[in-house]
DNA sequence: CTCATTTATCTCGACATCAAGATAAACATG
DNA sequence: CATGTTTATCTTGATGTCGAGATAAATGAG
């Protein structure tokens, strides 16, 4: 990256070039971690967009059921996504999707045993990565990234809340 | 973030969830920052991968020439990704694809005069971008973001150098 | 009750990406 | 110069995603 802010400072000296470093940086680590994180769902069988599916229904309170649209809410998908992220979780064994008795166009999508089985061995392997990814900073240091992170993220729209 | 973190210690108090947080956030970051920046590119009749390829040759010393590997190397894609990025560049006249005569089989890719205007003015527009997704920090803090973004690239593996 | 509107989900087509293998040229070795 | 290996790129098939529009049920106004 230092590299790449030296060679435009060369070819474009009339801009600003200053907040490239830091985010060309930051896609990187994303980058770099989602493949980190996406080779531990790959341990058990997943994929980031179906763990994603199983742990946001694992966390809810029992019977662990949620509409794609209240999943779709926790996730930054589109409809159309989802409804394909569901059908091969159904085809797995791992969801059921039935349609809600009170109102007919919803549905409702449940942990079967099988994906709570499944979910609850994934997750503890997958922190456990997480925290791995984070081991080159103190404890310190992740508190003040995260207040970072807060900060951007207030930036483009997402505030504490949501 | 907050709320699954709370969720999480209600449904597996024995786990260690204390890093979901942090890189929870850095991904939704990660993502709205994309997307923020592909609209710019699209104002330019680009997307980030177009553009990606575009600005590697631009800042490239004269004659912006590279080939397909040159140009791999700085992004994180696989070869027939870059196959059709350049394809598509072509098609709209943008950059020409040629054959090395010192190594037919390396090719050279580089910018037609439609393209280097066209990615100069588009270079302008995302550096802009870029400041605005960082106006919610102060220089100071961008520049301690920045440090721990590189202690992080370490823990993957990408040291300071490349 | 009827019709228009809103809400929730699904369908479909386009596209970007990856992974693995194919192709083809250059190089090394005897 | 023959041939096996390495290097650089392309091809192919599968997958995941988006976005626009379709479908279908619930809601509201008269």
């Amino acid at each position: 990256m230092d590299r790449i802010l030296e060679q435009w400072r060369q070819a474009r000296p009339d801009l600003d070039v200053g907040a490239m470093g830091p985010l060309g940086r930051l896609s990187r680590v994303s980058h770099h971690f989602s493949r980190s994180m996406g080779e531990t769902f790959a341990r058990h069988g997943l994929n980031a967009a179906g763990f994603d599916v199983l742990a946001t229904l694992r966390r809810s309170p029992p019977p662990h059921a949620l509409s794609p649209g209240a999943l779709m809410a926790s996730m930054m998908i589109t409809s159309g996504t989802m409804t394909n992220r569901i059908e091969q979780l159904a085809k797995a064994g791992l969801v059921t999707r039935t349609s809600d008795r009170a109102d007919a166009r919803r549905a409702v999508v449940q942990l079967t045993p099988k994906g709570f089985d499944l979910i609850d061995r994934a997750i503890a392997d997958h922190v456990q990565t997480q925290a791995a990814l984070l081991s080159g900073l103190s404890d310190q240091d992740i508190a003040r990234f995260d207040t970072l992170l807060r900060a951007l993220l207030k930036t483009v729209g997402e505030g504490d809340s949501g």
